[in-house]
DNA sequence: CTTTAATATGAAAGCGGTTTCATTCAAAAA
DNA sequence: TTTTTGAATGAAACCGCTTTCATATTAAAG
């Protein structure tokens, strides 16, 4: 048994005969040490026990080896898959992730941004580039390195996907397809520009094809299957319902399909249906869900190297990562129906 | 604009002419200060834009206002919906969410344990009650308030749900249905006691039925969809196929109800489900799933409230959560058929 | 008008490391 | 041999805040 209390590192020196100084760099820069004395000071560091205080460390280093993430929400497969993804990386480089949440709220994430701040993060990564006059102040005045995912903005490094884009190749494909009456499905727009993005890249398309999106044919929902039934059974429910619906994320696009099964229209025959994302779950659907695949993970490895990067000194960058439509079986050429 | 450098404490200490000393009691313990001094300490941190640093009030102070979770991966309905519940508890009295994952790894567990010990977090909330030797050690001489979730352990605090109790339920259900020849698909259990606790509960239902769950009706699956699907497979692929299935996870059972399909076969007139977890998408299905009721939110609300109790001194507690079956239209009673 | 007990504040010693700067010593260069 | 250079080490300041302990002031008790 080793003695009382925690051994700390005047200890180590003690035992080992040399100074705080000496210890302190055989544990951080080894090659300052000479290999006789990086032996003893191992070799009594490990006697007892001795394990450095991070948080010393980080005072007096001004480096906490702590990353921030601040998501909407950890409970979605989207951001649980990003975030395991950057914590991969990050590990790897010795890095530790300190998370947040704001459920869409503005105030939150200012909050979140303020004390992950003030807890001495390396680095902070924030979803979407919309937020609080205050939160792009704090973010601009902190010095610290930020990057931000899936949207960009002037000012920060950021790590991005076309979500315009996506929205285009989902509206495209339907019309690809014939499909004239289309309908979509959206989160609550406010503070949500991923969401807004692919709305806009819809209308875009649409709107160069001559058609149209008329805000009586968007339904907007909580983002959630349950979200996407309710939107699905509203658009269905219009006096000209649509042929298509595209579902701004891909659990929108599953609630349609379960939302047509339960009234009997079958997919895609009866109804064609797209969504944005491509989840896991996406492709064990019946039928299979046609979709946009977004590099979820890869934002989020992409995202870890890219702080560290500039933790460690590297320029700002903004890296946009493609995306592209992957067509499955709940999308086909628009029958010459009844109307 | 406020001066060139982050404010530090005593630089409101000088300009509110006072000692570092009060300005330290306004700052955390204002009822210690008068309110004349505590109005004027305010004005000067609000004019020069003061924040406490929270590293080095975490070093001075020995409480780091920041909980460790450890789970097996982000990635998963799961354990994201957990964590984001115990986040937002965590964040209302003021803690921040270190997060770790393993990827069932009881190496990577440990070494996480220690970075996060290292890192000085005030409690440490662990997923499980088996983990390396090496790993019970640090946490035992650590001196840091744990608390284990989903299954307990003699030694630590922890907030649990009767694993074997589901499994119990699941097959119960079954057995009650008519069904005598159940199979049960699973993670892979060395590293995992939830499901080998779940596998446990099914067994000895069935058991205590005189039915048998041999190791040829039960298949080890990695947690996902395609693992449940995989495993369906396996399952009716066999001479003497089992007339209802057993999902040691929700995605397993969902992963069956698409295998079924796939093949033709009707559930639940030519094959009963039954999952445990109780996750969103379960109750979205088609047929809705018919499943084991986990109460995985309340678990991380319950944890991080204990936990924090914990902290602040209170004793170690053993809450144990109910679970309940949830009955919906994936399981029906066993068909006279062929064979 | 003392004595006692709060109440408010400051001085100073940490918390456990890192890092600058100076120093020592041996090897390389002159 | 003398000077230069580089590597290895130590002394000490510091990172920014908390907290104990002592002191001064004021209110309550005697």
């Amino acid at each position: 048994m080793t003695s009382n209390r925690k051994a700390r590192l005047v200890d180590v020196a003690k035992d080992a005969g040399v100074s705080p100084a000496t210890v302190s760099r055989a544990m951080a820069q080894p090659e300052l040490v000479s290999v006789a004395t990086l032996r003893l000071v191992h070799e009594s560091a490990r006697r007892l026990g001795y394990r450095p205080d991070g948080l010393a460390r980080a005072l007096a280093s001004g480096r906490s080896m702590t990353v921030g993430a601040i998501v909407p929400t950890l409970d979605s497969t989207i951001f649980a898959h990003f975030l395991q993804a950057m914590q991969t990386t990050l590990v790897r480089e010795g890095y530790q992730l300190l998370v947040a949440s704001h459920e869409m709220n503005p105030a939150a994430e200012t909050e979140a941004i303020r004390t992950l701040l003030d807890r001495g993060v390396d680095g902070l990564m924030l979803v979407g580039a919309k937020r609080a006059r205050e939160a792009v102040f704090l973010l601009r005045t902190s010095g610290v390195p930020i990057i931000l995912t899936w949207c960009s903005d002037a000012e920060f490094a950021a790590v991005t996907v076309d979500n315009e884009h996506s929205g285009e190749l989902a509206a495209q494909h339907l019309i690809d397809l014939g499909h004239q009456h289309i309908g979509m499905i959206v989160g609550h727009l406010q503070f949500n520009d991923r969401q807004s993005g692919r709305l806009a890249g819809a209308r875009r398309a649409l709107r160069k094809a001559g058609l149209d999106l008329s805000d009586g044919l968007v339904s907007q929902q909580g983002l959630t299957i349950a979200g996407g039934r309710s939107g699905c059974a509203a658009l269905l429910d219009l006096a000209t319902s649509p042929t298509a619906i595209i579902g701004g994320i891909d659990l929108f696009a599953i609630g349609c399909l379960q939302e047509a099964q339960s009234r009997g229209i079958i997919v895609p025959k009866g109804l064609s249906v797209v969504g944005i994302d491509n989840i896991d779950m996406s492709a064990h659907m019946m039928p299979p869900l046609t979709t946009v695949h977004i590099p979820t993970a890869q934002i989020g490895h992409v995202a870890a190297t890219t702080l560290i990067g500039q933790i460690t000194g590297a320029a700002q960058q903004h890296i946009d990562l493609p995306i592209e439509l992957v067509v499955r079986q709940s999308a086909e050429k628009r029958h010459s129906t009844l109307r």
